[in-house]
DNA sequence: TAATCAGTTAGAATGAGTCTAATCCGCAAG
DNA sequence: CTTGCGGATTAGACTCATTCTAACTGATTA
């Protein structure tokens, strides 16, 4: 279900598009709102499903078009896995993804410190990072049952 | 420009196919020559356009078939960055990808042993991974001059 | 020689994502 | 007000990597 952004998200949303010179619409409260509402990593089309029960005139582009604002604001990260249709995933912690090779569900795994640092450590001189993606491709056993 | 096959190049393409009960065709061994020859992670565009320099009947098809096959019986890895083209690489070691903003090249990023088990040991109990994706995005100070 | 079968081929189909041109909407200036 | 401006939104056309399909090839087996 799709419920409403707190006050807390509003201004958190408000604020991150008005430091990167965007205004706030009511389309893109819609597409936040779902992306907050269910953290499971959806596909574009998704979210543009979910987004319609909420707004029914959203089209497509729109939400191709606020997906990639709130890319641009840093409200959002894309999840690429091979060449299938990127995700968004609202979590900014530093973190890998997992993905279950039966299901397709991506899990977020927490990027401790450490980890960083030494995956750091083994680039060359000369080699400058400023994103690194890890994911990890295998069986996870269900331990949770808010899946999507 | 391309090479040919050493010897061994070619027993490592025979076993390796015949062991997932594939065989030896020439189409095979020219998308294989053109990988070993330039080891630059080319997209299924540029070995086409380098094989046909060979084989000038080749179709775009058969590339994709052989690359696939070559993929399924552990020749090769898939590079895949973005949703850009998938990139082909014949280098098996377990290494991570270093991918250039700037000049969109591919470098291959050793990855020491140590490192390896870090990453498996952030996954909480219950993950079972059998692929670990890492890929760097920045800036290389090009410190060699035979790049692409 | 005929049948079989994997591999190859050209071209059509797919589908995620991008582009375009028209429209909408909020707001500031007249 | 009402006019004009600019960014946001929209529908639909378009792109392009990849996949699919159906016909063809060529080596091997019956």
């Amino acid at each position: 279900m799709i419920r409403n952004l707190t006050e807390q998200d509003k201004e958190h949303l408000q604020e991150a598009l008005v430091k990167s010179g965007q205004k706030v619409t009511p389309q893109r409260e819609a597409v936040f709102t779902v992306l907050l509402s269910e953290r499971d990593h959806p596909t574009v089309d998704e979210v543009f499903n979910r987004a319609r029960e909420v707004m029914p005139g959203l089209s497509l582009a729109t939400v191709y078009n606020c997906l990639e604002t709130f890319v641009g604001c840093g409200l959002v990260r894309q999840v690429n896995h091979e060449r299938e249709s990127t995700r968004y995933c609202p979590n900014l912690a530093p973190h890998a993804h997992f993905r279950d090779k039966e299901t397709g569900q991506v899990h977020d795994i927490e990027l401790p410190p450490e980890v960083m640092k030494s995956l750091r450590s083994i680039l060359p001189p000369g080699f400058d990072s400023e994103v690194i993606e890890i994911s990890f491709l295998g069986r996870a056993q269900a331990k949770d049952t808010h899946s999507n």
